[in-house]
Order: structure tokens, then sequence, then C-alpha cells
DNA sequence: GATTGGATCTACT
DNA sequence: GTAGATCCAATCG
């Protein structure tokens, strides 16, 4: 059955994430993540996220050309959700981090589905329970979150984060996924020989050949 | 107006 | 298991 629901006092203050990112991604392995949408609690254990800093990161959003309209809420008040849109279809979830006026998040990748699995099990079109939520873009799928949840606060009933339950066996670390640039940067944080990680790079990286002719 | 960007999904070997 | 196509929005010139 399902675990006990997380009690009220176990939610992380806002302040936890008023830090580098390389901090807090670590720290979130083991925390649980729970949505509200449609009344229905739905969420699970953190057990992989990535960190990216701001202008001098890269792989960041903040690094192209600084702030933009996009990607402000990064340099927002620590502690919001920044989620954004993108493959046309998927979402991303990333929690703002560094006080305001610093851009810096933490990507969360992967979720271990503890609460709401039947509800994410439908919202995921009844996949098996280890690909729920084992990338960015399933994870918002499961959980229902979408553009509406950006710059929403991690301390609200819709969507909230609470303190690790329990601390994680063994965290391991890795080069980020799916960058362009600055992906040998070792800022990706997951939890050891857990089956809800994302498995990361499968197929090739970068198809960049496209239009072979092909008129239509 | 044109190009870039990255994860997921589906089909096929 | 592997390979390729898809898809929408933001950014750039």
């Amino acid at each position: 059955m399902e675990p006990a629901f997380p009690d009220a006092a176990d939610l992380l203050p806002l302040s936890f994430f008023d830090r580098d990112p390389r901090d807090v991604a670590p720290d979130l392995l083991g925390c649980r993540l729970i949505s509200h949408k449609g009344g229905v609690p739905t969420g699970g254990i953190i057990v992989e996220a990535e960190a990216y800093l701001g202008s001098d990161d890269p792989g960041s959003h903040a690094a192209t050309r600084g702030m933009t309209p996009r990607n402000a809420v990064m340099y927002g008040p620590p502690g919001h959700a920044y989620v954004y849109f993108t493959y046309g279809n998927h979402f991303m979830l990333n929690f703002v981090c560094e006080s305001e006026g610093t851009a810096g998040g933490a990507l969360i990748r992967a979720l271990q589905p503890v609460w709401g699995i039947a509800t994410m099990t439908q919202r995921r079109s009844g996949r098996p329970l280890t690909e729920l939520a084992s990338g960015p873009g399933k994870l918002t799928a499961a959980l229902g979150v979408d553009l509406g949840d950006n710059a929403r606060p991690l301390n609200t009933r819709d969507l909230c984060v609470y303190g690790a339950d329990a601390p994680v066996d063994s965290v391991g670390v890795s080069g980020r996924v799916g960058l362009m640039h600055g992906y040998e940067r070792e800022y990706r944080f997951f939890v050891k020989d857990n089956p809800f990680v994302s498995r990361g790079r499968t197929g090739p990286l970068r198809p960049k050949q496209r239009n072979e002719g092909s008129p239509k």
C-alpha cells in the first residue's frame, strides 16, 4: 500500500533552495514531490536531479542570452517552480535556486511513484510503473504539471516538496544528459540502484542532418 | 521569416 | 533493442 502521507511539518522551507544548485540537487534526492492536480494527490520520491547555474553555465538557459521572458523565473526568488515547454509536447520541471537576482535551478529528472499511482498510470497511458516518471517529460505528465505551474511557490497545496523521509542509500554522480554544451560537468545526481532513474541517453543525441530532399 | 532545441513515442529488425 | 520522426515555442538576424 501507499506509505504514510508526508506531514505538513516536513515541508521544505523556501530557504532550502536559497543556495548553490549543486548543493540543492543532491539534497533533493529522497525528498518527496507531490502535486494535487484535479484534487488527486500524485507524487513520489525524487531519485534524479541536475543542477543548473546561471551565466557561468553553458548548459543553462540563462547562459545563452542572459535574462529573457522565458527564463526570468530562474532569476526570481528561490523555492519556486520553473516549468517550461519544450519538444512541443513536453514540460520540464525545475526548482529555482539561489537568491533573487541570481539565476540557478535544479532540474527534476526522475521520480519514484508513490502516491496516486493509479492516476499517474492513467496519465501515462498505462505504462509500467518504472516508466511513469523516469524522465523529465514523463514526470511532468504523470504529475499533471504544466505551464500554469510556472513560477508557483513550492509550498502550496498544488505543488509542494517535503524533506526526505529517510536518507538515500547511495548517491551517484555523472555528467548531465541531453545537453550540447556543458554536459561534461558532473552536475547530475541520482540514487544508485534505483530502477526509476532515467536511462539518460539512448538513441543518437544529434540527428543534425534533417530534410534529405523528400519534397512535399 | 528561418533556425535551433531536446525528450518521447512508434515502428521495425 | 535500435533508429528515426515528431512537435511547439523562443530566439536570432
